[in-house]
Parts: structure tokens; sequence; C-alpha cells
RNA sequence: GCCGGGAUGGCGGAAUAGGCAUACGCGGACGCCUCAAAAGCGUCUGUCCUUACGGACAUGCGGGUUCGAGUCCCGCUCCCGGCACCA
């Protein structure tokens, strides 16, 4: 919308296209790196997956980070606010299969896509920043990094049993295994042993879980996140075999039950069952029961089945009663998870409880409940010890204190503590993904290609199809190299990187993105990081957000990085559901965000997603609520219009001072009220708009009941000055209309304390707590006077007959309670 | 089972240092404008009783604390999310 023009309908199209010319021309968001930290702020909303199209949720993450990102301006700030794309991985190269399209052309559409519904959204991005996982000038560091983490002893090669999932072709991380099936393509995730690339997140657990309380994070975020690294601690205990010379090393929470222990069980994986059956009449039947357990997936092992298990005939020593102890072999214990080899304890375990009923183990009982009380078991919460010889009669902790040191001292076993945690596994037998920068050399064995050598190049291939190894050993002349160590014959790794390796470090290259030389600089890097605001969806809670804090902790060990936790504080956005359902092609309830916007502008759909509802909880679509917001943007615009067309001192019918004064009083109570919203951590977008409708109808209605042309453009100014953040498009063009001015340019407004005082207050008027009329007082009346003019009213006069007053109650400001009896 | 979050009109949701429950929006009713409709504008809209004035009852259920509870405490029910043969 041409600014001096003077339009008579409200026309959203044509005034989104005007200022979106206007910020991309002037470069209006567009940031430098000067060294300015205490003054600089990093917002960032998680980078989108190009896939299709954005939809409803890419904008409502969008809308909710630029909000803050504007607010953060207009107090003041240096708003670092860039976007790119993860364009690697495996739903990208699903599609380019599907479409007969490569990868490459596919994600490129998609992006271009991205870009310029973002744009057309109007969404406050330094787009000099612009950068995409796919691109070599970004991989090349993405390579760069699995170096470091390589020469640090933090990546390596290892064969052990991992996830495959038969219909993508390629092994998973734990993480990306959700009830047992591909997170992706939902299929049952088999196990299989094989050799692969792990990172070793496993070396920062306790400080993934420390640093979480550092962090301004939802606490479920939070809780999650700790869920998921499952610290627990308890002890190692060794149980001596004599008979195979084996020590079998346990890990237990329970140190206080070690006299309850009438049987060992032990993992059919485990490294040393050969030689603990070697030679046994039951060697062939613990086999065939290795070998089943082995075919089946975890899935099937965790179900609810009855425990099972064969015994061996061996025996353990129990390290500090001295009694033979049997060993069994058994399904139900995990080699993934503490050694591999578990201590039963029926008479304090649920499953060790199920095991000795089947296969006939003793039961003993050591904890009470309280001494000599008969419990039901299995008894499994914490008590008093009993027939635990020395150890009698203690309590569980100081039974485990003592038992822990007794164990050190024989040299039979020490405090310990465990993790859920798996290392992360990042190398894939896909094609569309980060080539991982190794070398496998015929005499000098694995080599890291020199970072001199980088970006190892991703080859067009013509057959991109996943097959079980990675579609790139068909690359030959690709894979064909030189060992840069000897010169001699080698061969390039040919799976490529898990895509959350991709996202793992983007947000550190937006500080710099245009380097040549390094990943970052320094400079950059102590300007913005770290990210002061993170938002976006809740289903990265572990997966991303996990690995990215490793990536960052691991990076800020070799020297790289200043700073120990990527992202400060988080904002995680609920879900938009259509028809309570979760919004899905096959379903036929997807809301395009581009259909909205064709009917009612950029502005409409941006400000209805912000105003469903608090932000951080999901909402239900609704087409008459996209209608409501539209009308209040347009009664908006109207009345920027008509105020800034007049020419009269006076709009409306009859002048009243008492109205110029409310509307005033209003005004300031609004600017406190939106600015409280969007402080602090707040993200009360739903209510800030909200109050922005009701000065807007007041306005309206001071419009038409009689208001000075001052004060009510003061009032429509600060609508639109305070709208910025939701409705970007409609707050520049009313705000333009009415002073000439850019508002992103000015001031955020500040609410004068002097108006929100009241000379006089209306309290309610209570008896015995229940509302029986009001009563206006001095606002600085004593609470004696507020009392006497309480008692002196009709209401209470009526009530105090044939009753007595018990008690006056005044609460300023609010209300005066009278209670009568 | 463990952990986290939640339940408020016909609907989405406001309101927590305990103080006038239902802001704002949707939907609905009536009216104005119009030849008419749409759009727009205006008034009303928790439930029940009452012609009215007015009153009673209402924040998932049952108790409690308090002059006063959506908000705090105790005991439940249901819903959503995470983890789960993790020793």
């Amino acid at each position: 919308m041409a600014p001096t023009a003077t339009p008579q309908e409200f026309d959203p199209h044509a005034i989104d296209a005007y200022w979106t010319e206007v910020w991309d021309k002037e470069q209006s968001w567009v940031v430098d790196n000067k060294a300015d930290a205490a003054n600089s702020v990093y917002v960032l909303e998680m980078l989108p997956y190009t896939s299709g199209e954005p939809h409803v949720g890419h904008l409502k993450n969008y809308a909710v980070g630029d909000a803050i990102a504007h607010f953060m301006r207009r107090q003041g700030k240096r708003v670092l606010h860039p976007m790119g794309y993860d364009a690697f991985g495996l739903p990208a190269e699903n599609h380019a299969i599907r479409t007969g399209k490569h990868p490459r052309v596919s994600t490129n559409e998609s992006i271009a896509s991205f870009r310029e519904q973002f744009k057309q959204w109007g969404i406050s991005i330094d787009w000099t920043r612009e950068i995409s996982t796919h691109e070599p000038s970004y991989y090349r560091w993405t390579q760069w990094i699995f170096l470091q983490l390589y020469k640090a002893g933090l990546a390596y090669r290892k064969r052990s049993a991992v996830n495959w999932c038969p219909k993508d072709a390629t092994v998973l991380a734990n993480e990306q295994v959700v009830d047992g099936r591909c997170e992706r393509c939902g299929t049952l995730v088999e196990s299989k042993n094989l050799e692969q690339w792990f990172l070793k997140i496993t070396n920062y657990a306790d400080r993934l879980l420390q640093d979480l309380a550092g962090l301004d994070w939802p606490p479920h975020v939070k809780t999650m996140q700790h869920n998921w690294i499952g610290r627990s601690e308890g002890a190692g205990v060794t149980f001596r075999c004599a008979e195979v010379d084996f020590d079998i090393r346990v890990f237990t929470t329970r140190p206080d039950t070690l006299f309850g222990v009438t049987f060992l069980a032990i993992s059919p994986e485990h490294p040393e069952l050969d030689r603990l059956i070697a030679g046994i009449p039951a060697e062939p039947a613990i086999r065939e029961y290795a070998n089943q357990a082995r075919r089946e997936s975890h899935a099937e092992r965790v179900g609810d089945r009855a425990k099972t298990g064969i015994v061996t005939g061996r025996h353990a020593v129990h390290p500090l009663s001295g009694a033979k102890v049997p060993i069994v072999v058994a399904d139900y214990v995990l080699m993934e998870y503490g050694t591999g080899a578990v201590m039963g304890v029926p008479a304090h375990d649920e499953r060790d409880y199920e095991a000795a009923q089947a296969l006939g183990f003793e039961i003993r009982q050591v904890i009470q409940s309280a001494v000599g009380s008969a419990d039901e078991l299995p008894f499994v919460a914490k008590g008093v010890t009993t027939s635990s010889g020395e150890f009698d009669g203690l309590e569980s902790a100081e039974a485990t204190r003592r038992i822990v040191a007794k164990l050190a001292e024989l040299g039979a076993g020490e405090a310990s503590t465990s993790y859920r945690l798996r290392d992360w596994l990042v190398s894939r037998q896909r094609y569309w993904g980060c080539p991982i920068p190794m070398v496998y050399c015929e005499s000098c064995g694995l080599v890291p290609v020199p970072e001199d050598q980088l970006p190892v190049l991703l080859p067009d291939v013509e057959d991109y199809a996943p097959k079980g190894k990675s579609p790139l050993a068909a690359a030959t002349d690709w894979v064909k190299t030189r060992c840069p160590q000897c010169g001699g014959r080698a061969n390039r790794e040919t799976d490529t990187m898990d895509t959350f390796v991709d996202s793992s470090w983007y947000y550190i290259r937006y500080c710099d993105p245009n380097n040549t030389q390094a990943p970052w600089s320094e400079q950059a890097v102590t300007t913005w990081m770290p990210v002061d605001q993170y938002i976006g969806g809740i289903e990265h809670a572990i997966l991303h957000l996990l690995y990215s804090r490793f990536v960052c902790k691991a990076l800020s060990d070799l020297g790289c990085l200043s700073v120990q936790e990527p992202f400060q504080r988080l904002f995680t956005q609920g879900m938009i559901t259509r028809d309570g359902a979760k919004m899905s092609k096959s379903k036929g309830n997807v809301v395009s965000p581009r259909t909205i916007i064709d009917t009612y502008g950029v502005d409409t759909a941006r400000c209805y997603v912000l105003f469903m509802g608090p932000p951080e909880v999901g909402a239900d679509w609704s087409d008459e609520g996209v209608e409501g917001v539209y009308r209040f943007l347009r009664r908006l615009w109207r009345v920027a219009i008509d105020v800034a067309g007049s020419q009269n001192d006076v709009i409306g019918a009859v002048l009243d001072q008492a109205r110029e004064d409310d509307l005033r009083r209003e005004m300031h109570a609004t600017i406190k009220k939106v600015t409280e919203d969007m402080s602090g951590g707040n993200f009360a977008f739903n209510t800030a708009i909200a109050a922005l409708m009701k000065l807007n109808n007041s306005c309206i209605r001071a419009a038409q009941d009689g208001i000075t042309r001052a004060t009510l453009s003061e009032a429509v100014q600060t609508i639109a000055s305070l709208l910025l953040p939701f409705a970007p498009h409609v707050a520049c063009e009313a705000y333009h209309q009415l002073t000439g001015k850019r508002v992103w340019m000015q001031p955020w407004p500040v609410a004068d304390e002097a108006w929100l005082h009241l000379d006089t207050v209306e309290l309610a008027l209570q008896i015995n707590a229940k509302n029986r009329g009001k009563l206006v007082v001095a606002s600085d009346a004593p609470d004696d006077a507020v009392k006497q003019a309480a008692l002196d009213s009709d209401v209470v006069r009526a009530a105090q007959d044939g009753s007595t007053i018990r008690k006056v109650i005044v609460v300023p400001g609010r209300l005066v309670n009278v209670v009568v009896k």
C-alpha cells in the first residue's frame, strides 16, 4: 500500500506486498558481528526440515519467534534472527525416490518454496546469513567437526547389536526408535550385529544431566532428558565363578539386598557366555536359547511375557556370605544396560521374583518394612535389613553404605553409576547425507581425510535407492582413492552421517555463515552465543536438543567454542490440530498457510495462530476464529485511516473530559499489560492480543461518542505500535498512516504510571463474602474510612438489622467484606 | 508402575503474593441499515427460580483451612505427554 494513497477498503494483500518490499530493499533486519555481546540477543527458531511445503506448524513456530525478535529490537537490542534449511536426510531422500526426482533437485525446490513463503510471511530474518546443511560450504564444516571428534576419541567404530530398519534399509540411533519402531516410517526395528560409527555421548552423560539445572527450559523437557539419560546409582559387585575362572560383574541399585541373592542371571548376548557354558550338559540348549533371543526384536523381548531362562549348572560365590549361587542364562537380562548380568534377588524385585518362581530358586527375604513385620513378597520398597549377618537391623541407606564399604575392602565391589544413555550411532547406509570423511587404507587401516582436503563432496550417483549398504559404494571412481598417509590404495567410507549431526551445530554457523577459513570466528561466537531464546517443537526434546548439547560441550572441551550450553532459554510450542486430530494429507484435514493468507492476508494468519490460546499448548484450528482476528485488524485499519484522514479536532458526537481520561488511562494500562505479557520469558501472546482488541474496541466506541483527534490518534498509534510483533504489515501501515514514521524504528511504548493511578476506585461490597453492591471511595482512602463508608451503606444497614457485625475486612482497591451473624 | 502437565460457559480460552470467576474471540438471540441478502453497526448471552425487583447454584469429584478458595492442604476420578524387564 503506497503511503500517500487514501484507500477506502482494507486490502491486506496490498499492505503485505508494500511492506515486504520495504524490508527487503532496506535490509531492515541485517545485523553485523560487532563486539557488543551485552547488547546482542540471539533469537532462533529450529530450522525447518525442507521436504514439501511449509504448514501451519511452521507458521506458528516462526510467528512466535518473530514476535520475540521484534519485541527485543524495540527494547534497543541488536537481534540475530537467521534462517536456514535442514536439507539432508531420509525423508527428503524417500520423497525423491517416490517422485523420481534426484534429492538435490527436489530439496532445492522445497527450499525455494520455504524461502518464498517465509519472505511472504514477513518474518524479520537477516537473509544475508541463510544456510543449508546440504551445501558443501556448510557440510565441509560438519566433516571438520567429525574429524575433531575423531581425533579426540569421541568418534569411533564399534561392532555391536544395533537397530536396523528393514524398510529404510539403514541403522538407526537409539533415539530414533520409538516403541520398537522406526521413528520415520513406523516399521518394526530389527537387531543386527554390525560395525558402525558412534559418537561418544556417554562420556558426557553426567554433565548433560547436571547442566540441565542452569537452563531456563520447560520442566517437562528437562524431565524427558533426565529420564533419557537415566542415571542410576548403586554398586558394581563381583561374583566369582571358580569353575571356569570367571568373575561375573553385576550392577545393582540395591546393595542393601545383597544377602537376598539366590541366583545370578546373565544375558544370552554376554561375551563370556561361550566360556561359561563350554562342556556343560545344557550347552546345546543354551546355544539354541541364545540364538532364539538374538533373532527376536527388542520390542518382542521386552513384551509382556513370562520370564524364561536356562540353568547352567555352574555356580558363583557370594562375595560376602560365601554361599554358592546358581547361574542362569535369561533373556530378560539386557546386554545393553549395566554389565549384562544381574544378581537375582527374588524377595525384593518383581522380575527376579517371577524368574525364581519359574525356575525354582530360593526366595530369601532380607528387607522388612519394619523389624518383624510380615511383608508380602516381593517387597520392593526400602526398609530394615534382616538375615544379613553383621548388617542386620540397618536402614536400607545405611546398609547400602556399609555393604559397599565391605565389598570395597574385600576387592569385590565398589560404588558405581550406570546410565541408560547409549552412544550415538551416526552412520547411515543411505545416499542423501554428509559423507563421513574417512578412508580405509590397505596398509594403514582407518585414516582421516586431512582437513585441507575437505569437503569430501557427495558424488552424484544414478541409483540412490537404499540397498542395505550405502549407495555411495556404487560410485567406484569416488570410492577408490589414495591413502593420505602412505599414498597407497584406499577406499572411502561409504556411509553418510545421521541428519541430526548436521543440525547439531547449525546455530553456531549462523554467527559467521560466510566464513570460508573456519567454521566460525571467535569474535562472532562470543558476540552471539549462546542462543538466548530457542523456539521449536516438543518432538525434539530428546533427539536434536540432546545431540546439540553434546556437540556444544565437546567442541567447548576441544577449545573451539567458549560456551557449554547452546540454548539458554527454550520455548516449545504446542501443535495445531484440526477437528482434534493431527493434520495429515491422508486424513485430508490439512490447513494450508497459503490458503489462509490468500483469503485474509499474512497478518490475520500470524495473529490467529498466536491468539488461539497459550502458544505452549496445542489448539484446534477454527475457521470462524480466523474471521474474528481478521475483523479486528480491519477495524483497526479503519479507525486509523479515519483518524489520519480527518481534519477535525473532535471526532464523534459530544466531547467529554472523563472519556478522554478513560481512553488515555486504558491506553497506558494496555501498554503495561502487553509489555508484561512478553517480558521475562512470558509468551502470553494470546492475552496481549486480547488487550489490543479491547483497546481497539474502546477507540471505536470513543470515536462514536466523541473524543479529541489528538487523544484518539495517540491511542490508535499505540495499538499499532504494540501490534508490530504479531501483525507487522498492518501495524506498520496503520502507524505510518497516522505518523508518517516506521514503527519498527520507534522505541517500545512505555506506560506512564501517573495514568495508571485512579482518583477513585469502585470496591465490591460484600456481606459474608457474597457480593451485595458497590462502594466508590477515594483510592487513597485509609482502611478505616473505607470501613466506615461500608458500615454507612444502605446494604450493610439492612443486613445489620437483627444481627451483629463481627468483622470488617478491607482489601484496598479490591473489596470490603462485612461479616455479620 | 514411575515422572511431568492438565480438567473453568454452547466452543477456544481469561483470572494464581487467596480478594468482584467467565477478559478477549467464536457461536447464538434480537435490533439498525437494505427492496432483499451479504457485509457492517448496536444490545443481550454461565445455569436454575422469578412478570419484575431479586435470589439460589456454578471452575472434574469428596473433604479441609480461611471472613473469603478456580487459586492453598488431604483423598480420589478422568485426560494428555514422556520413560519403562534399565537390575
